[in-house]
DNA sequence: TCCGGAAGGG
DNA sequence: CCCTTCCGGA
């Protein structure tokens, strides 16, 4: 069992994809530094090594020269690299492990909670894509006749909504500057993972599929829960980057158990971070997810509904699903009431933790927060340097950029930060942010509560590892639904933010399916960001807050008196919608285009 | 070492 | 946007 190198930190697929990514075609170094990780032969040089997501970086100069390599950057040093790392930071993609050299820790779960709550690394043979939300049309099966493969076009993967910036910035990677889309060859799509496992054998699968219901070809859904674990065994040095889901309570009817990761211990020797939502890690790089899972998100996402008002839609067709009301009986209406099934005690998707799983850590949670000065006046620096940047011409070109990148003009800026999202803002959304920390359980802000215009965010999942919190995003599409399936050509149409925001105290647009969606969104938003204040121990980052702040202003600005519509934020934000919804027939060939042109992920710099 | 501002490039 | 380059500071 072993050791074999390539399926122990098998990444899902989207990670290494850049199909989303239409506007930046540059590799990013979170992409490759993932794959550096994923591959054997820089275990030398860097791997993953403590938390789940944490990795070290174990030879500075020999990354920073494949990286420069890669980027036809002969000048690259550690020093550079690391301060593109940092600027990670604040993308909320990485974040440094204190106290240890040269080791990073992805934000995986946000990245992966975010987007595919219920993504299973557990057994090799699952569909690696990451579980779309369900729309309203679809139904949901369960359990699949097939185990379906992957689909690697992540376009349709894409969930609709559910996407945080991070998320969506994870979700965009690059290609390979030196080798881009001019390959014509669909199975490049798996190159990057052709190291790799299987790819196998349900591939056709696929093809099989109504394309109707393109999201249950994404899906494995087990079977026979805990089960399907038990046959490929793991190594115990296995590491992934991806925390196990504990699900927390008595399941549903379709969460029976709890699933056998929860006890697994990749890293016996090292610390363990389980999170809520996924599951094993293992194997493979494939994903898939369970009953439990599925409700556990399920919950999470009428948990989103109630608390903001969210289109419910997604909750409509869940045979054999049981959505737990969610919490805050307060509210009037329960935005589940459509949905099947009696209440469940939302346990775990507010509140606490329900000490219950495995996971039941509970961090005493030392926060530290740095305070920041108030940003004065910026020094300026007037040594003209003049450096010859190597000089490449590596890079391909990327049609679609068509962004307007006027972001600050005339007005001096009072705060410059690294911007944590794009397009859109809420309005005054209250941030509640803390400067994450290992072993903490910190409440992110809600990154971007805004979308594609058409995303909602939900409040973290205080039962998460504690690492990071969840965010769930769900699509709230509601007027267009009806029978679009298909309907949105890639996902570009999209309604405006407005149209989705109900005038407080006003009752709200009625979805297609016929459920209310209550105002009041960002009121419960606060609320919910005051609890976690609460439980933050009151604390939180004042800098922090105050750079997402200015962020969250900035944007505010910039998309006031553009009359920005749900596309608004650039070329990137509309496309990468798209890919989050399944794409109607039409609208394949694009995609596949799209992810010809984006499945090659080499490390080999084929063209400096 | 690590951090993050500033400026610039593509 | 996403770094790359530089650099002062902790």
């Amino acid at each position: 069992p072993p050791f074999d190198g390539d399926s122990r930190f098998a990444f899902p697929d989207w990670a290494y994809k850049p199909e989303s990514s239409p506007g930046s075609r540059q590799i990013q170094l979170w992409h490759f530094i993932l794959e550096l990780l994923r591959k054997e032969e820089y275990h030398d040089v860097i791997a993953w090594q403590g938390d789940y997501g944490e990795f070290v970086i174990k030879d500075p100069d020999e990354v920073a020269r494949l990286w420069g390599a890669r980027k036809c950057k002969p000048q690259m040093n550690y020093d550079k690299l690391s301060r593109a790392l940092r600027y990670y930071y604040n993308k909320r993609i990485l974040h440094k492990t204190k106290g240890k050299r040269f080791t990073y820790k992805f934000n995986f779960n946000k990245l992966v909670l975010v987007n595919y709550p219920f993504i299973d690394m557990g057994s090799g043979r699952v569909p690696q894509s990451a579980p779309p939300v369900p729309t309203g049309g679809s139904h949901f099966r369960f359990p699949p006749s097939t185990p379906s493969d992957v689909l690697s076009s992540s376009e349709e993967l894409r969930s609709p909504g559910m996407f945080s910036s991070v998320a969506r910035r994870m979700a965009r990677g690059s290609v390979s500057d030196c080798s881009d889309g001019t390959s014509t060859n669909s199975e490049l799509e798996e190159a990057v993972g052709a190291d790799e496992r299987g790819v196998g054998p349900d591939r056709a699968y696929r093809g099989l599929l109504p394309p109707r219901l393109p999201h249950e070809s994404l899906f494995r859904i087990y079977p026979n829960p805990g089960l399907s674990r038990h046959g490929p065994r793991v190594h115990p040095d296995s590491l992934s980057p991806f925390p196990v889901s504990p699900l927390p309570g008595p399941g549903g009817l379709l969460a029976p158990t709890l699933s056998p990761a929860l006890s697994m211990t990749p890293t016996p020797h090292l610390p363990y971070t389980p999170s809520p939502s996924l599951s094993s890690p293992m194997l493979g790089s494939h994903f898939s997810f369970n009953p439990e899972d599925m409700k556990h998100y399920l919950q999470a996402h009428t948990q989103s509904v109630y608390n903001y008002h969210l289109s419910p839609r997604a909750f409509l067709h869940y045979p054999n699903i049981i959505i737990p009301q969610p919490h805050r009986p307060t509210l009037e209406k329960p935005a589940a009431h459509h949905l099947h099934g009696p209440p469940l005690p939302l346990s775990h998707s507010l509140g606490h933790q329900p000490g219950g799983g495995e996971d039941g850590l509970h961090h005493p949670s030392p926060f530290k927060f740095k305070l920041q000065p108030p940003p004065l006046g910026r020094k300026q620096r007037e040594s003209g340097s003049l450096s010859a940047s190597a000089s490449s011409s590596c890079s391909s070109s990327s049609q679609f950029s068509s962004f307007t990148g006027s972001s600050q003009a005339a007005g001096p800026p009072k705060i410059k930060v690294e911007p944590i999202s794009d397009i859109e803002s809420e309005e005054e959304v209250e941030v509640t942010d803390i400067s994450e920390e290992d072993d903490l359980n910190q409440n992110d802000r809600d990154d971007e509560t805004n979308g594609t215009g058409s995303s909602f965010s939900a409040p973290p999942h205080p039962d998460d590892d504690g690492d990071d919190d969840e965010v769930f995003k769900t699509p709230a599409t509601p007027t267009i639904s009806g029978g679009i399936g298909g309907g949105l050509a890639g996902g570009l149409a999209v309604l405006p933010p407005v149209l989705l925001k109900s005038e407080p105290g006003q009752a709200a647009p009625i979805s297609p399916g016929g459920t209310l969606c209550i105002p009041l969104k960002l009121r419960f938003k606060r609320r919910w960001n005051e609890d976690q204040k609460m439980e933050a121990g009151g604390e939180r980052d004042e800098a922090e807050d105050k750079k997402v702040r200015a962020e969250e202003e900035e944007r505010e600005g910039r998309r006031e008196g553009t009359g920005e519509v749900a596309n608004g934020g650039g070329g990137a934000g509309g496309v990468i919608l798209g890919l989050m919804l399944p794409p109607p027939p039409t609208q394949r060939r694009a995609s596949s285009e799209l992810q010809r042109a984006t499945a090659q992920l080499s490390l080999e710099n084929t063209g400096c």
